[in-house]
DNA sequence: GACCCGCCCTGATCTGGATCAACCGTACCC
DNA sequence: GGGTACGGTTGATCCAGATCAGGGCGGGTC
């Protein structure tokens, strides 16, 4: 039996950069949330500098190893995090254990927002990561007191709202190369090229887990991308890393 | 050539029931709000009685006939329309023309927000229907003047994400039958029982708008919900309305 | 009335991706 | 080192649903 950490928040935290809960002395306290990483993104770059204290006193960080869970479908709701660094992946699962995956998170997506009192999804890490928990009341307070939150919050929602009409699109519609093309273009989007200047992609979550989040079974991904290899679209650096040769290919087939 | 009523108002507008543009008095303005059956659902639920005004200056209901685009995807996105009645599919196409359906609106929904400056989706009546425009500026004032309405629409838009990723789910994972059923459970709890006390879904939609949204071909759900009828979990009433025999058996094959 | 057209249904066949099975490379552990 | 477990790849086969084809029916028009 597992427990995300929504709940028992000492299980599977990485030992040794987990700071001790910290006194509430507000220099402590401003310091981390000034000195974030993902300071400017998620919910938090909706406020000024001034009202860091607002959410250093209520959130704080977690390290986790990888395939930790965070938050779990359908437990009580009573805290959102914000991812600060590595990846998560965030899916729902069949009564007979079937999983889809929704999406993956990484720095800045905020996790476990909801409009009921439950989860809608299992969140779950796929490689180390940082996490930033905030008590929902914590929340609710904040959205009160910095009308800003709330917009950030709706801007955030309608993006990811676009983002599963567009995976609506490609899981009825697309083929299975069309699926892989498609999915390798968004990824290459939103990361830095290599040194030599050609855009490349970095996978870290396992082959079933790609399959899983583009309704495909790993085999079949596994002979897509070779397809696309021999094709001259791609290359396959590393297990985890893929090299785009021809984007252009890459956008007819998608 | 088609055009979508955003930009051209007066296209395949119904001929009798469509109000002339009327003068800003007060008092007639207030009334055409407060008598509206959609008074209290979609965003305008989220204002009292006595900020109507506000609602009935910039807002103009429409009557449609059915087969009429409201708003194209990619159009530059200058107004919403909350549904006062019938109903509207809401799909994206993809370059070769293979369509997917992402959703129906009824009574209530709000059609056409967007975070980017075009629509993400076209919206096309599939029956006779009456909708209510309101500009994009005059949607950004209300949420200026009235927070309680960007309170509103963040709560709107949450919920279609769920929905969203139940969707996801349901085409990533599932089978056909899986699918029919879900479809057939999730309609049915939102309309009225038959007289006699039995469920019943209204499909007013053609059997390939239907496919479009569940990702199968018309030949497959007409296959479909033969099985579910010889099955005795279905009757069917009539070409638009299907009568659940067995909801427990449909939770068993969703 | 006769005709047409769009929607739906049903049967026959095809096929893209799933499933089943085997193998390989790597990481980890004793 | 050897053993083992797991992720990934490849090949062979299968099957759910797509595609192709034909026919029925109801509503609209002349």
């Amino acid at each position: 039996m597992t427990f995300s950490i929504a709940t028992i928040a000492a299980a599977n935290v990485a030992t040794p950069p987990m700071p001790a809960p910290q006194p509430r002395t507000a220099g402590t306290v401003t310091g981390r949330c000034a000195g974030c990483s993902a300071r400017s993104k998620g919910l938090c770059g909706a406020l000024a500098a001034g009202d860091l204290p607002d959410l250093s006193t209520t959130s704080r960080p977690l390290d986790l190893l990888s395939a930790t869970p965070v938050v779990m479908e359908g437990e009580e709701a009573d805290a959102v995090f914000t991812v600060m660094s590595g990846m998560l992946k965030l899916y729902k699962t069949l009564p007979d254990g079937r999983q889809q995956i929704t999406g993956f998170a990484t720095a800045g997506d905020v996790i476990g927002l909801t409009v009921g009192t439950g989860y809608a999804y299992t969140a779950e890490t796929v490689t180390a990561s940082t996490v930033c928990r905030m008590p929902r009341t914590a929340l609710r307070r904040l959205m009160e007191r910095h009308p800003a939150v709330q917009g950030r919050l709706l801007a955030m929602t309608s993006v990811e709202l676009l983002a599963a009409q567009d995976q609506i699109l490609l899981l009825g519609c697309k083929t299975a190369v069309e699926r892989v093309s498609s999915f390798l273009l968004a990824l290459s989007r939103r990361s830095r090229p290599l040194a030599d200047g050609t855009p490349s992609v970095f996978l870290p979550m396992p082959k079933v887990d790609i399959g899983a989040y583009l309704g495909l079974r790993p085999e079949t991904l596994s002979r897509v991308l070779r397809k696309l290899e021999v094709a001259g679209a791609i290359t396959r650096l590393t297990n985890d890393r893929i090299r785009i040769e021809d984007p252009v290919a890459l956008e007819a087939a998608a």
